[in-house]
DNA sequence: CAATCCCTTGCACTTTTCCGCAATGGCACC
DNA sequence: GGTGCCATTGCGGAAAAGTGCAAGGGATTG
């Protein structure tokens, strides 16, 4: 079994909750913190006394309060964990449940698991860190179909994805243009991305732009 | 102390935590559960039995699964649960945040206590219990700041929020009218929604329509 | 009762978005 | 090289959204 974990996890209770499981799994260093950077900082200290944390366990969203904080997010937690000590295994714990957010974590961050905060989650918690000490990839029950079966499965490239961000961001259908423009993207003209956008809206099924927007976030595109 | 507790919690661990955390306060009988018609059950079997709970701790959002419902919320598990059992003790233990949701749960359905899921939650938790015991009232100390800090004082009443979510579902500003006149909302004209729809991009700092419903998104108001 | 303030609403005008049509040009296939 | 397909783009008119202005209408205050 692991011998050294890292949670990083908001949430007091639910914190403690997540110790008292893997405690239950024989690890005997389980270390809990509630701010992205302070696991950080606990990655780089085990790294320098050479007793590395063999996996991390965290969160993605932490509520902002009175500290400043450079790290405000368990990916961006991941991605400068990964930095420092590239072999770690990580496991991300919850509540998002969009597929299409959670394939981009596997795809861009290479987690080793992923579980949804949800009723059978001592369950799958268990079962994620057995797989990855196996060296096995995890992904919670209720996803692995959602994210093999092909009807999820749209696939935007970085030019939609681009546009709904701008879109989202506040940009006007005249000043997406320019900014394609200036950056020499193909569809760069006002009509063009008219015409993407009218396509994107039969794709999602939405009926005006804000729909549109609102559909790719619900399901995790941007 | 409290002899006889029920949770209501429908995330496995936070649920586990919050089991410990009373353990700990030598509550001797602690049962948890994972939905809200369960809960109710529970509530009207101890009842029958005359060994009712004194105390109930629920959450608010209960995600929906493959079983039945008839409750989908802690608001309605309490107006229930007082139904039978008016005496009975409740606290609610959510990430809910918006004061002024707080405040009518505190005036509809005249709860003893709120903690917010949050870093410090299991001092919150204590201490709640500890004050409900003595007869008080007792609100997450984060819930006092939230009052005062202008941060988080964005208070957006029902018709805001519900213009937001009709504009996300993809109506048009005249259907939305539509909407509000069939219902006799006080601003019900197409002039009255644009008045408002700039307002509240105002207070988002929002550009556009699309922005503004990214924003509320992003920021949970919808 | 008058003065005042704020909200609602209609009107008119501008800006922005929507969308069909047609011309152009690249690319693949025959 | 010819043919067809599709993406890109401009144009133009229609639809939708944004906004200043002013006319009411309550409610409050002096």
């Amino acid at each position: 079994m692991f011998q050294k974990v890292l949670i990083a996890e908001d949430h007091g209770l639910t914190g403690s909750g997540l110790r008292e499981s893997l405690a239950a799994l024989s690890i005997p260093e389980i270390i809990v913190v509630h701010y992205c950077d302070d696991a950080l900082l606990k990655i780089k200290a085990a790294l320098q006394h050479d007793k590395p944390f063999e996996i991390l366990i965290t969160d993605l969203s932490f509520k902002a309060d009175y500290k400043n904080r450079n790290l405000v997010s368990g990916e961006e937690l991941i991605a400068e964990v990964k930095k420092i000590q590239p072999d770690i295994k990580t496991v991300v714990y919850s509540v998002e449940n969009r597929v299409g957010k959670i394939k981009t974590l596997y795809d861009t961050l290479e987690i080793d698991a992923f579980v949804g905060k949800e009723r059978r989650d001592i369950n799958e918690i268990t079962k994620a860190i057995q797989q990855v000490l196996e060296g096995k990839i995890y992904f919670s029950e209720s996803l692995k179909h959602a994210l093999r079966s092909s009807e999820n499965h749209l696939e935007l490239d970085e030019y939609d994805i681009l546009l709904l961000q701008l879109l989202a961001k506040g940009l006007k259908q005249e000043e997406i243009a320019q900014y394609f423009q200036e950056r020499n993207y193909h569809a760069s003209s006002l009509r063009s991305i008219q015409d993407r956008l009218g396509k994107l809206k039969t794709i999602f099924g939405a009926k005006t732009p804000v729909h549109l927007v609102a559909q790719a976030m619900e399901r995790g595109f941007i």
